[in-house]
DNA sequence: GTATGATTGAAACATACGTTTGACTGACAA
DNA sequence: TTGTCAGTCAAACGTATGTTTCAATCATAC
């Protein structure tokens, strides 16, 4: 029983900080569900927020370290060359579907979790993540630069923003939105893949102002045509 | 004085719980913050959480009230082709650009409130606002497919949510993330509207299973080239 | 067996919460 | 002037919260 509390507590705990929130579940709600003692809590973590931190820590450090050890064998592969840009976006978003796969019927937590950190970790613990993020971020940043010499560097780190956004979003609410079939996870993840790679190689259309409500943006004509850079 | 409380607490509401989440805003930080009465949520909105049920309200109808608008304006001037997806796109998008626009200082709230809405809110609450969406994303997908019927139509229906989880993403965190510059709105809509326009229309790929964490998805020489429908 | 240190247990702590109450205010109509 | 009523106010209600306390328990080393 000696680890055992501890580990039952960060399962319990991850699961209904993703269903309830971080701050509409409280402490009487994990341990009664764990059937842990509420002093448990205090005792192995210290206090609330530090439990969510490590909840945090416990996913989200594999998932970024995959990340990046794909990204170095797509490079490896693609030799002096850049790397292909579905090959960058599947190293990317393959790591978050295997753990929301090996996750079984915890699937959406991580990612829901993640959607709360904003709002409602105090920030320290976001920090705490956002700083595990930036080097997966800046990995990948220049080496969809170097795929897409074109495209503005700026804009290559916004699109990776999209990605991100497309990615979280469909994984949190995508098997409860009830209006599309559930996907099995391999066949969701290629279909994100080619989503967001075509969005990434987009070329770039020149800027127009934002128009009045009855008014659409420029480019009705200028059809999407998002040829490889 | 006679709406102007009302008006204040609305205001402030949106506010605080953008920032900090719903559960973590006490009526009394509301309240205080709009130099009102404390009691003056109860007797104006009847709960907290139909003063959050206002909220939503307030902002989210005019939004897609808009989006079928111009949809509707887009059909119409394609005549009995179909439209242009970037139109629909544009369509789609712009309402929510205008909205953040409009709301000036209080940017991304909105959206940040959205995020919030599934894991915070109770059911009725979020009931009121999917319900309230789902005119919108019926009428979308169904453009999206007169536009690409080559295109599965459960795919098209999951490349929305792509498009849903991009635009709440970069609306969300974009201007802090801090490592992107900041963009006028015209620029950020039309990088989105490229974005997601490439993406509505990139070519279907096989699926391939999840791979091994060593490995990646198949699709590496198959380059995304997202032509139009 | 016994001492030791880690873990668990039940109970209490102080505080913060959403909501309700009942008196009070001020404008406006009769 | 009086009555009415929507709106405001300070105060209190009951409950739930995160945290702390301290005794009881357990495994393990001596």
């Amino acid at each position: 029983m000696a680890g055992d509390t501890r580990e039952r507590i960060l399962d319990v705990a991850e699961r209904l900080f993703a269903d309830s929130g971080f701050a509409s579940t409280s402490l009487r709600d994990i341990t009664a569900e764990a059937g842990v003692n509420l002093a448990a809590v205090n005792y192995h973590f210290g206090s609330k927020e530090a439990l969510l931190g490590a909840i945090l820590e416990r996913r989200i450090r594999p998932m970024n370290d995959r990340r990046i050890a794909l990204l170095d064998q797509v490079e490896a592969e693609a030799g002096a060359g850049a790397a292909a840009v579905e090959q960058i976006v599947a190293a990317f978003l393959n790591p978050a579907f295997q753990q929301v796969a090996a996750m079984g019927s915890h699937r959406r937590q991580l990612l829901k979790l993640l959607g709360q950190l904003h709002t409602q970790a105090n920030p320290e613990t976001r920090k705490l993540f956002f700083r595990q993020f930036d080097e997966v971020r800046m990995r990948f940043t220049a080496s969809f630069q170097r795929a897409l010499p074109d495209i503005d560097p700026d804009e290559v780190a916004r699109r990776m923003m999209y990605i991100v956004g497309a990615m979280s979003y469909i994984m949190m609410w995508g098997e409860q939105s009830g209006h599309l079939p559930a996907q099995p996870p391999e066949r969701l993840q290629q279909s994100l893949i080619d989503f967001a790679s075509a969005g990434m190689a987009a070329p770039e259309t020149a800027a127009s102002g934002i128009p009045a409500p009855e008014t659409l943006p420029a480019g009705a004509a200028v059809a999407a045509q998002g040829g490889p850079a």
